[in-house]
DNA sequence: ACCCAGGAAATTC
DNA sequence: GAATTTCATGGG
């Protein structure tokens, strides 16, 4: 599938399927680096490069953006090429709930950000809220990562995390994560554990290597998998997820939604999130 | 003061 | 092994 683009001044007009929101793709819990202008734009960094995305009718526009990047990147980054249209079909059908939740958001897409980025984001987020986690984040991006021109700052490299010691971390006011994040940059820096490994590897396997890492778990590995991997296998069961599934999805396994559970799970913890009073 | 937040490790039973 | 407690920090 070759995606229909233009490129004039560093803005690149793409052509999407009309479906895609934004708004539910980069405010869903996937991604901790976005923000949201007055005018409904959003600006953001991923792969060391910022810039600013928007949506117009079917046509996404993004600034900052040369060619190569959109095709090296972006057209990645926002997971552009999979037909999402069919997949809500195909698990629409599949349990009328799970209908419900897809039309409640049906622009989300998946994204595919930096594994690195994705395994720290995540071991940031637990017994956390989103809030203060984009405020680690940033801070830590400020901190370690490098002035990119665009203003913003690129996600640290497992290296240059290696190298620091808790005391070094503590301005980020990450608490008991600190030693989280230091074991975790250790290992992927070492290459102990091999992140692009991860991706072909078999789940069960890629699972267990990430669970080697202190302060990396079932669900933290899970969402490692599915964001910054894209096996979308991957079914990350928070505290929302468990009750969504206990309460409106009884007898219902994940592995019941297939191989891309993942993306079901999205829809239904999106829904659930922005839905409280379900759970009353 | 108390409770919770996209959990996981440490401890205890 | 399964259940409970603890872990920093910030906001309601």
């Amino acid at each position: 599938m070759n995606m229909k683009f233009t490129c004039k001044d560093n803005i690149i007009i793409a052509e999407t399927s009309g479906d895609m929101s934004l708004r539910d793709t980069l405010m869903c819990g996937q991604s901790f680096r976005w923000r949201e202008a007055e005018d409904g734009s959003f600006t953001g960094t991923a792969f060391g490069r910022t810039v600013r995305v928007s949506v117009k009718g079917k046509e996404l526009i993004i600034e900052n953006s040369t060619k190569e990047d959109f095709e090296n990147i972006w057209k990645d980054y926002f997971d552009l090429e999979f037909d999402y249209v069919a997949l809500k079909e195909e698990l629409g059908q599949m349990h009328p709930v799970l209908l419900e939740a897809a039309r409640f958001a049906p622009g989300i897409h998946i994204l595919r950000q930096e594994p690195f980025e994705a395994l720290i984001s995540f071991i940031i987020s637990q017994n956390n809220n989103i809030r203060r986690i984009e405020g680690i984040v940033d801070r830590l991006c400020e901190a370690f990562g490098e002035k990119l021109q665009g203003g913003g700052y690129s996600f640290p490299t497992a290296e240059r995390l290696a190298s620091l010691s808790a005391e070094e971390l503590a301005p980020l006011r990450a608490g008991f994560r600190n030693r989280y994040i230091l074991d975790a940059a250790r290992k992927v820096a070492s290459g102990e554990v091999d992140l692009e490994k991860c991706r072909t590897l078999p789940y069960a396997q890629a699972r267990a290597m990430l669970m080697t890492i202190v302060g990396v778990g079932e669900k933290v590995a899970d969402c490692v998998l599915l964001y910054g991997l894209h096996r979308t296998e991957a079914f990350p069961m928070d505290v929302w997820m468990k009750r969504a599934m206990s309460t409106l999805f009884p007898d219902v396994k994940p592995e019941f939604f297939g191989e891309y559970a993942g993306v079901a799970q999205q829809y239904i913890f999106h829904y659930s999130r922005m839905n409280p009073q379900l759970f009353e």
